[in-house]
DNA sequence: AAGAGTTTGTGAACGGGGGCACAAAACGAG
DNA sequence: CTCGTTTTGTGCCCCCGTTCACAAACTCTT
C-alpha cells in the first residue's frame, strides 16, 4: 500500500480496485445479465454469488470496492448494479479492437458474436499473408499488416489481439505499441515484452491443458 | 479449485506443488525447448527466468519443489531439466482429448498443431448437430455427441474440451462427468458445476478483454 | 591447496486475497 | 414505536505466493 501509483492529480477520484476483484466483475456482470433476462429485479448476494460460482462474502467485498450499491435486508437492484459494474469496467462505451493473424484462430475470433455483445467492436483484421487480403470475414475486410498504423489512428484503437504464430508475436506486439496500442491480448504461446504502461494478457491453451494433465496424473498416482 | 485431498495413503511419495508453480512449469518447459533448439546445453536461473518472463528467485523456488536439479556455480542442464519438468507435469505420456462443439472455435482447436506437439491427441470431435456428422476436420471425423461414452471408454479419455454454446455447457459437462471424464477445459462463457474430484479450467475471452478495458479506462482517467 | 568468482537453494519478511462472523441498517408486523 | 427478521458491509485472522538476501556448494585459476 505504499509506493503504488505515486502522484494522482485529480481529487481522490480514481479508486484502487484489487486485481482479483477486477477479474471477477465481468463474471458478476454476466450473471446479472442472465438474471435480468429472466425478469429478476432484485437479488441477494447469496443468489448472485451462487450464479457466479463464488463465495457470497467475497462477492460482497468485491462489490463494496465500487461503492455501497446494495440495501441491507433487501439485496441489490439488478439493473442498477449491472449499470454500475459496466461503468466501472468501462463497457458502457464501445471499444474498437484489431485482430492480427487471420488463420484458424483469427477466423474463429472474428466470427465470435460474444465480442460485440460485450462492448467490443472488431474494426480491422490484419494479416501478413498477401493472399489473404481482400477476403471478407464476418463482414470485415482482411487487410495488410502495414495498414495497422492508419487503422489505429483512424479508429482510436487501444486494444489489439495477437493471433499470429509465436515466432511473429514479439514483432507484432512491437508494431502495435509503436502505433499507440496500450492493451494486448496474446494468443500466441510466447512471452512478449512491452514497455511500462502497456498491459498484456495471454491466453494459452496448451498451458491450460498441461495444468489439467498435471492434476490428472496426480489423481492416477493416488490409486 | 481442486478437492483438498486430505488423507494420503501411500508413503510420502506424492509431493505437493503449489498451484501457482504448476501454472508456470509449462512456461519454463517451453522456454527450455526453445533453448534446446538453439543448441544451448546449460543455462542459469537468470537466463531461463528472462526467457520465461519471471523473477529468477521465483524460478529457483519453483524448480526446488521438483527436487534439486541444478548445480551451484554452473546452472541447469537443459535436457535434464526439460525431462524432469515434463515428467512432473505428466506430458511424457500422451493424453487423449475429446472436443465437444465443432463450430467456429471447435474447428480452430481441432486444427491446432500445438496440441499434438505438447502431448495431447485429439481422439474425437463431437457435435449435437447432425448435419455436421461425417465432416472430417484435421483428419478426425465429426461424430454424434451420443458417441461420447463409447469413445471415452475405448480411448481412456480423461480430458474433455467444451466449445459448445454457453446454454449447452452444463449439460455437456454433466455428460462428460457421467462418462468418467475428470478434467474439463471450458471455453463457453458460463459457470459450470461439477462434483469433487473433477477439475475445471475456463478460458474466457470476453473476460480478458473486459479486464483490459478496465485498465485502459483507468489510464484514460489519469490524464 | 587455497582463494576468488558464480550460481543454486532456501529462510524469513511481507503483502494480497479469501472467508468467517458480526455489527449496522433496512423493513415489516403488531 | 418496538421488536424480530433479513441481508449488507467490513474488521479480523490466516494462508498462499512473491521477493530479498545470504549461506552453501561448485568451478576455475594460480
Ligand atoms: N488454432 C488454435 O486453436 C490455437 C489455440 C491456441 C493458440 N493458438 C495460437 O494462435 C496463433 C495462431 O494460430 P492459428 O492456428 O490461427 O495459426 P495459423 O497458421 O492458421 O494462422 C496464423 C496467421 O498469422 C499470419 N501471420 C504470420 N506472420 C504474421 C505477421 N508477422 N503479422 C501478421 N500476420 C502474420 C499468417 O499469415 C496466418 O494467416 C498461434 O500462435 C497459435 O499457436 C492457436
Ligand atoms: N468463436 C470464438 O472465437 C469464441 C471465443 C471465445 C469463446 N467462445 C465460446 O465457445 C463456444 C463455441 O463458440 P463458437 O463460435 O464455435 O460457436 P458455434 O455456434 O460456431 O459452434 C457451436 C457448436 O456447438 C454445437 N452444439 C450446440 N449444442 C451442443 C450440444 N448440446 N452438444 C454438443 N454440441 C453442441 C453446435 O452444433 C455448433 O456446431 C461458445 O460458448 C462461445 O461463447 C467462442
Amino acid at each position: 500500500m505504499t509506493a503504488r501509483t505515486p502522484s494522482r492529480t485529480l481529487g481522490e477520484s480514481v479508486r484502487d480496485i484489487p486485481e482479483a476483484t477486477v477479474a471477477r466483475l465481468p463474471v458478476y456482470l454476466r450473471a446479472l445479465n442472465t438474471l435480468a433476462e429472466a425478469g429478476t429485479r432484485t437479488c441477494s448476494s447469496e443468489e448472485l454469488a451462487t450464479a457466479a460460482g463464488v463465495n457470497s462474502a467475497k462477492l460482497r467485498k468485491d462489490l463494496s470496492y465500487l461503492g455501497s450499491y446494495g440495501t441491507r435486508g433487501v439485496g441489490y437492484d439488478v439493473d442498477y448494479l449491472r449499470y454500475q459494474i459496466a461503468r466501472e469496467i468501462g463497457v458502457t462505451q464501445d471499444w474498437p479492437v484489431v485482430i492480427v493473424g487471420i488463420g484458424n484462430l483469427g477466423h474463429a475470433l472474428a466470427n465470435y458474436s460474444g465480442f460485440r455483445s460485450r462492448g467490443f467492436r472488431v474494426v480491422a483484421l490484419l494479416d501478413a499473408d498477401h493472399s489473404r487480403h481482400g477476403e471478407v470475414v464476418a463482414g470485415v475486410d482482411v487487410r495488410a499488416f502495414d495498414d495497422l498504423e492508419e487503422i489505429v489512428s483512424t479508429h482510436g484503437v487501444a486494444i489489439g489481439v495477437i493471433a499470429a504464430p509465436a515466432a511473429a508475436a514479439q514483432d507484432v506486439a512491437d508494431r502495435m505499441v509503436a502505433c499507440g496500442i496500450t492493451s494486448i491480448l496474446n494468443f500466441a504461446p510466447s512471452v512478449i515484452s512491452v514497455p511500462d504502461g502497456v498491459d498484456v494478457r495471454k491466453v494459452d491453451l496448451s498451458i491450460e491443458l498441461q495444468i489439467l494433465a498435471y492434476h490428472e496424473q496426480r489423481k492416477a498416482q493416488l490409486s
